[in-house]
DNA sequence: CGCCGAGTTGAACTGAATCAAGAAACGTGG
DNA sequence: CCACGTTTCTTGATTCAGTTCAACTCGGCG
């Protein structure tokens, strides 16, 4: 748990009271490979924080689904935009490995929030680094050729990418897996 | 000035009141085709709500700069990462046509934030609604062909984009300007 | 009037998609 | 723990959309 204390506090001041606080909120859970965390339709409850673990997210297609991201490792998880808005998620977030998770509830986050000062600086700091990220994203998209995006990743996560089957990579990369497989083959 | 009223009430109870302290703190500026409104490495100052005109978001390259965005009427308009976290902007921002433009400072947004009830509730919304719109492009990235995408901004934009240069809509769209004019011509 | 940037068009090239088949890895039940 | 069937990965051949380089047209502005 001190995991999630040492990654706020490289943002913020925490002392130990609020973290008392924040953390006795926090539930631990874990999940086995290939287990659906949230599918299409429903409210995502929880904001966790990922102890140990891999996550995808995607969106089911006819014939192979459209990766969009993934989560690792001290870092956090969540269908955000239907948590934020507490309204029913349009895609659906399954782990890739055996996952550890710290779970907060919607309400106790908003508890969080009314009851403490830190509270508030956490939450829009969180939304401020989806939003960072996603840019980067945009700009990768746009501006890389699908080459470098998998070196990238790869340099990025050399260890945890070996966990996640190549097609998923291929499709948050943006092509096929026959595609990814030869770009694999010619830069090693 | 009633269109930015008309604009928060979609989403927002917002009484006389509250709305009176909210406008007060807005200044109209009035900004010429081709005036650069943020550069890099300077901190953004201004959340802008566009009453007429397009800006569009860029990154320099070498031979054709990086068309990331555009904003056009009746919405908002800021290198919203520079504004929330004051520091460089990392991109320009610069308009396509003669823009007239509904001002708020950093400051007197702080100030609105503490002195109104609904002033979190906008903050959090505009956070809320620039994340999803960037996830809305990465999986149009990711999943539409280059066609798709310009005729979806096509027919969300008709009258619009007209007024914006090919070179820059098929950088938005990812594709060579001489691409572009090759979509043009088939699908008309 | 002449220049310059923007858009169009052509030709050759390239990287990824698609279709198809085979090899390797994985999981499940006997 | 092995055997089988399924899924994942690799490889090949073909096709296609977009890139690159280059030349030409058009329209606006000094």
């Amino acid at each position: 748990m001190d995991l999630i204390r040492n990654y706020f506090e490289k943002s913020f001041e925490l002392n130990d009271q609020e973290w008392e606080f924040f953390s006795s909120k926090l539930i631990k859970r874990d999940f086995p490979k290939k287990h659906i965390l949230l599918k299409p339709g429903q409210i995502e409850n929880y904001l966790s924080f990922i102890q140990k673990g891999i996550v995808r997210f995607y969106i089911p297609k006819e014939n192979n689904d459209l990766t969009f991201s993934f989560a690792f490792e001290n870092n956090f998880v969540s269908g955000y935009n239907s948590f934020l808005t507490q309204t029913p998620s349009t895609y659906y977030i399954e782990t890739l490995t055996e996952t550890n998770l710290w779970q907060l509830t919607y309400d106790d986050l908003q508890e969080i929030y009314q009851k403490t000062k830190i509270g508030n600086a956490i939450g829009r700091h969180a939304s401020e680094q989806l939003f960072l990220k996603k840019i980067q994203r945009e700009l990768s998209l746009l501006s890389e050729t699908p080459e470098q995006r998998y070196k990238n990743l790869f340099s990025n996560q050399i260890e945890l990418i070996k966990h996640i089957p190549l097609k998923y990579i291929a499709s948050y990369i943006g092509v096929t897996p026959q595609a990814l497989s030869r770009i694999r083959r010619r830069i090693s």
